[in-house]
DNA sequence: ACCTGAACACCGTTCAAGT
DNA sequence: ACCTGAACACCGTTCAAGT
């Protein structure tokens, strides 16, 4: 049978995971899917669609809190999966910096966010602009934790910050 | 005269300023320098070191703030500095993240977070934690506008959190 | 439609050698 | 001490060809 994107995507993602972002090269990909690395074109286009793939999976990866739970309580775990995909993957996280935050994969979080946001009582032409400022402001943490920019025993006080940030939501 | 490493930075840095993070190369560093590529290892170690030195630049070229501003205005002027560094260099921005933010040439910046703070009424044994979480926050922020992670039209309200935090330093 | 093979213009780094 | 030259084991991508 032929191959098909998705088998790309699992040898690349199985790739990074084994030996890092750094491993991921077309060549490497193909050959374990005992492949010609011209085989891949077809499926991913260049090397920046196939990191593109990468990125959209690990979008798929961070878990939706259930819509029974209080706004505030969904807002701190959407927070808190996208902190532990970070330290899954940390060489692969700053990619989603340099990605647009509109791909189909990434709507998912961001509804959600939309909605906690919308029954914490914002105002509807407000929310869009918050939750960019949340959504920013979760993954400049979750980047700076898992690339190890301070040391393990002296890391960033994100809760700290997610309360005050939550607090003053109500207050409005 | 022989070769430095200020020199091979120097080139480094006008390279990634013509032809962007991805055109650098120890070929392409030593061509420009007119010297072959392993004339650089004795000076920058090997290319990790090469970005090491490019990170250290970066840092460098953030603008301290006259001390004479009262320190709300210090701590603006910093991350302004910080975000328009972003905005000059958006392709080496995100080296940022995976650095150590302990190196000689980020002392500059952290301690004239530091001394804000103090002045700010924060006690002394929060004014390090804090620094990280603020310098984290700006960095993230900074990292997005420059990336291109929302359009030109939809930016992040880097602002608007700012004003947040600083507020809630005052009444504390 | 889907894949291969050969080729082009690149990489980082080692190692021995020159001055 | 400082640099060169040749070599090794890699890259991404194009292009023509095969089935």
């Amino acid at each position: 049978m032929p191959l098909t994107r998705s088998d790309v995507l699992d040898a690349t993602f199985a790739l990074v995971s084994e030996e890092g972002l750094a491993a991921v090269s077309m060549r490497a990909v193909a050959s374990r899917l005992g492949v010609t690395p011209m085989a891949l074109y077809r499926h991913i286009g260049d090397k920046q669609g196939l990191l593109d793939g990468v990125v959209e999976r690990l979008l798929l990866e961070i878990p939706l809190p259930s819509p029974e739970l209080p706004w505030r309580d969904r807002l701190h775990a959407l927070a808190a999966g996208i902190r532990a995909l970070a330290h899954r993957h940390p060489d692969v996280f700053p990619l989603l910096f340099q990605r647009p935050a509109t791909t189909p994969a990434a709507l998912g979080a961001r509804d959600a966010a939309y909605a906690a946001l919308r029954e914490a009582g914002v105002a509807e032409g407000t929310i869009p602009r918050l939750e960019r400022a949340l959504s920013t402001l979760v993954l400049g943490f979750a980047a700076s934790e898992a690339g190890g920019r301070f040391g393990a025993e002296a890391v960033a006080d994100y809760d700290w910050i997610e309360t005050l940030v939550l607090d003053r939501l109500v207050n409005t």
